[in-house]
DNA sequence: AGTATTCATCATATCATCATGATAAAACAC
DNA sequence: GTGTTTTATCATGATGATATGATGAATACT
């Protein structure tokens, strides 16, 4: 409900190459083996990533990604923001623009309170956080 | 991010219905017209809903739609839960089957407060609360 | 330079969601 | 019982997410 696959794929991914030695470069092949993902759609995701800086890829031979920061500065929302939307400040979940603090519906209170910690736990937890239990 | 169109479009419905009479039937096109939804596509959402008894219908002259249980009584989560999952028991966001309190990845806690906190306000926050602003 | 290795990218296929248009079936009015 | 109104349902199309297979381009090694 929550997630994509394509979401689930790049969090498990970065959690993988978190789990390898630092500065170390891990082959699209390896993960899509490991990981049981579309080699292909993997190599799409990952690209994705490294365009927005949270992996370094390198071509050729000894080529693959690594993760640019330490697991443990990396929050889950970099992730998760690159394939969908992860708003700080909640919509009107019935997609109303004009539903704000100040111009609240009914039921903008309760919302705000799921809304928001949904938000905090993206924020506030690192992959180094999930990686603990691969 | 959390509603699919669908979603929203029957819970757009239900809330035109509570605001009605008590009892009073609504035709499809005009709630079609009224909130802007593709009508035969929200005539297969209305009859999802009457299926699961939460909307009664009605065929032919004076027919329509209208609400079985008061909205004071009627949660999102009834609504909600026809077209998505709104599982009780939050899954490990990745996906894992075995994640649980008692063998727990390293996020269960965090994840779980936020999974908790979306599911309560599906629970808890009714109809008849969102209906006070249209 | 040549070759193997690896990421980058393109073309296409599949599937679920969202949506439209046409027709069937029930209920009411006369 | 005929016609009108309305929901019920079917056939089909459009779009985006997911996925596969083939090819291009960069790097390293000899």
């Amino acid at each position: 409900m929550i997630l994509s696959q394509t979401t689930v794929y790049a969090l498990k991914a970065v959690m993988y190459l978190a789990a390898a030695d630092p500065g170390e470069s891990i082959r699209v092949d390896d993960m899509a083996n490991k990981l049981d993902v579309p080699r292909n759609y993997l190599s799409k995701i990952l690209h994705s990533l490294a365009r927005s800086n949270i992996l370094d890829s390198t071509r050729g031979p000894k080529g693959g990604f690594r993760l640019v920061a330490r697991p443990e500065d990396l929050p889950l929302e970099d992730i998760v923001s690159q394939f969908q939307e992860v708003s700080e400040r909640p919509r009107c979940f019935l997609g109303r623009e004009e539903c704000s603090d100040s111009t609240p519906c009914a039921a903008h209170d309760h919302w705000k309170g799921a809304s928001t910690a949904m938000h905090r736990f993206f924020k506030e937890t690192t992959v180094a956080d999930l990686s603990h239990h691969g």
